[in-house]
DNA sequence: CCAATATAGTTAACTAGTTGACAAAAAAGG
DNA sequence: CCTTTTTTGTCAACTAGTTAACTATATTGG
């Protein structure tokens, strides 16, 4: 049972550390967790077509076109019609969704670091190296049938 | 950014962890890895309060309550009234059930030690290890922390 | 003993995801 | 050039979670 233990073990501390980043970042911002990501994907990828940030962020096309409204109505990003597809909605953060999403992963990376102060015996450099490891492994050797269509 | 990398890597490889059990127990049983928790928990709680139940899964109560008709309806567990506390149900795995749990069990350990037959370099035992100190590390640190101070 | 409080489960209204169907636009290729 | 196929975004219907309000039952303490 050591390979489900992995699995479990890996599903739990994840549970954890998601719920506390969430709960931190309600009581600070106001924001969820999973709206940290949205904002900090668009950031990091500038502007794109709707669809490419649905597969940066691992989820349907669809979840991001519902959310879409939900970040401009609060100005943190932005939409316009590409002016060469005329499919294709380019989404783009604001100044004001910049700065949240910087003002936001800053947070997480000083309570994740307090947090782990006093922690001996697990290099987490090491510990991330393996876990990339394993995901690249994972990656190869699977048909990855992530929500639809997949970029080679 | 190491930290916040290692929190990305955890839950990159989570989702891929999970979405590939997905896809084979949607495959080979019909039923989810969501649902393959349901059962697991159930079979390993043994006869349990509804509200027990909820906590090991890490979900509301809400969530018990509603998933549990659909369970009961494929007798895959069965629910009854508790005797000596009138407020409680009690959930108990049904025979067909436990059968069910340890076959997709059996299922993803096979498939999960297939995949990673031909990583070199990753102890999963001592990655199991790392993981539960973290673990246990988070949850330690993670209650009685109403006000600290982080400077935002 | 009984009034106040706490707990278990259900329900309603909400959030965020899914798949499948669709229209519109683009790309491919005879 | 025109048909066929592919892709993009949206919508509808669904799943599975949340919190808050509620009912019914225990538990506690004056």
């Amino acid at each position: 049972m050591t390979s489900d233990r992995v699995t479990f073990t890996l599903n739990h501390l994840v549970g954890e550390i998601n719920r506390s980043a969430d709960r931190i970042l309600r009581e600070r911002f106001g924001l969820t967790y999973s709206q940290f990501l949205f904002l900090v994907t668009l950031d990091s990828t500038g502007q794109v077509p709707s669809s490419v940030l649905a597969h940066e962020l691992g989820v349907s096309r669809a979840a991001v076109s519902k959310r879409t409204s939900w970040f401009e109505s609060r100005g943190l990003a932005s939409s316009q019609p590409s002016a060469v597809d005329y499919r294709v909605v380019e989404l783009s953060i604001t100044a004001e969704g910049h700065r949240l999403a910087i003002q936001m992963g800053d947070t997480l990376e000083k309570q994740f670091r307090q947090r782990f102060v006093g922690l001996h015996g697990v290099d987490l450099d090491q510990l991330n190296r393996d876990l990339h490891a394993l995901l690249s492994h994972f990656s190869e050797h699977s048909t990855t049938r992530r929500g639809e269509e997949v970029a080679a």
